[in-house]
DNA sequence: TATAAAGTATGACGTAACGAGAGAGTCAAC
DNA sequence: GTTGACTCTCTCGTTACGTCATACTTTATA
């Protein structure tokens, strides 16, 4: 089922404007578009929205949430299940806020003592434990340790593997003035794909991701450009086009 | 008691920093300061501090809670029984919110069906009927002229002309399904025209016109009917009945 | 079928509520 | 009497959109 812009908003409860702005930022953009560029969302894009949302509902900021659900090591599952933690541990700060109001309220009638302390019960956030956790869960790690695997291979050792993505990297530097649909192109980057999924299996949908990250995040960018300035822009065109040209065909 | 804005920031689980806005903006200044410019907050602040998170919480912007809270009607009592309800719908919410976490997680492991609606269920904010009511309740209110003036006087002058505002429209409020020609509304009244005089001067007509604007603009009606509903009609039309009598009789 | 009404797109600019940092003064403790 | 934790004011930056303005597209209605 394919829904407009504002069908999505109401389901989500969002604006309108936000939707833009996700796309706008990379955060999320529907999976097709008009003729006339209407965005056009999908289930998938609302299951991704959903997503989205809760991570933001605990304050995650966008940027961070684009980098934790786009990183290939992103377990959907886990998240959802801390996420879980979180939100009973809410629901329990919740009760004591009601409490604290309860409590004010006979404060103000009855004059029965409150210390300070107590005025504020269930406020402070950062008093959430799962929130710490989550943090320290998905707090840096996401790009650091692509970053980590990308920077200590290629540079430092010779290894097999830094060998092999050099040689990658080389050839696609190459072709990168190419247009990035071109056959040659298409074929590198699935040489590509394929060496990346020897280190870790990647779905299609985190293979754009990725690519997207390396003009995003410009770590990523710096690294890869050693190869030839460009580069990087040109990965992520062909990368997005690797997959989406895949995906259809399923 | 006096506490320094960290310990301030500690118990009420907020920056320095925002304690500093808070002051700029003059939605919460301390009572006292030291001779080094120190901020010195007292309990009573603190109160307000906490009454104003509370505000926080629901999404009100700080430029509202100001209007609010200083306004000479505010009850706060009737905030806090309001915040009460909201709280209750909100853990009403997270329930939900967890159910839908929950079966999400089934949805991914198992595929239980989900349909859209489902899986934002518990999202959508603007679907809690106490926030409705609290936007409606505040909403507006502080637009009018006078509640300017009174944003400006010190905190004392305020209150007492406030306690003053308020003795007299509480006592008007309970009148209000009387004639309002009746003796007692009339005495009612008279304690507001020379109230009014005590601001400025006014004339018998003003006074009238005064009354009818009450009806008519509903920025002004809003406010009035705070005290009981209708109380805004009643006191027009008391205050025409007032205006016209004594002019007759010079 | 025409025309209004509603929805959507892309900018560009605005804004709220602080965060972050500089530079300087203040206070409690050892 | 100096160090380290706090505090002050000031300024600039940031995030996540809101709010027009202007123009195009689609749907509803006469």
């Amino acid at each position: 089922m394919v829904m407009k812009i504002k069908e999505v908003a109401n389901i989500a409860g969002i604006s309108v404007r936000a939707l833009h702005h996700y796309d706008q930022i990379g955060l999320l953009s529907p999976t097709n578009t008009t003729e006339a560029g209407y965005r056009l969302y999908t289930d998938d894009d609302l299951e991704l929205l959903q997503q989205i949302l809760f991570f933001r509902e605990i304050g995650f900021p966008l940027k961070k949430i684009k980098e934790i659900i786009y990183s290939p090591s992103f377990d959907r599952q886990e998240a959802l299940e801390l996420h879980q933690k979180m939100l009973v541990e809410k629901r329990r700060r919740l009760d004591q806020m009601i409490a604290t109001v309860e409590k004010t309220i006979q404060h103000m009638k009855g004059d029965i003592p409150m210390s300070n302390k107590e005025k504020f019960e269930g406020f402070d956030f950062s008093e959430n434990p799962y929130e710490q956790e989550a943090r320290e869960r998905w707090g840096d790690q996401a790009v650091d340790e692509s970053n980590a695997k990308l920077a200590n291979m290629s540079k430092e050792e010779q290894s097999d593997l830094s060998k092999s993505m050099n040689a990658i990297y080389t050839k696609l530097a190459a072709l990168r003035h190419d247009p990035p649909h071109s056959e040659e192109a298409q074929t590198a980057i699935q040489e590509w794909y394929v060496f990346l999924n020897k280190m870790g299996s990647y779905s299609l949908d985190a293979f754009k991701g990725l690519g997207q990250m390396y003009v995003a995040d410009e770590r990523f960018t710096k690294n890869i450009d050693q190869f030839g300035k460009g580069l990087a822009k040109f990965m992520c065109e062909a990368m997005a086009i690797y997959a989406d040209t895949h995906k259809k065909q399923d």
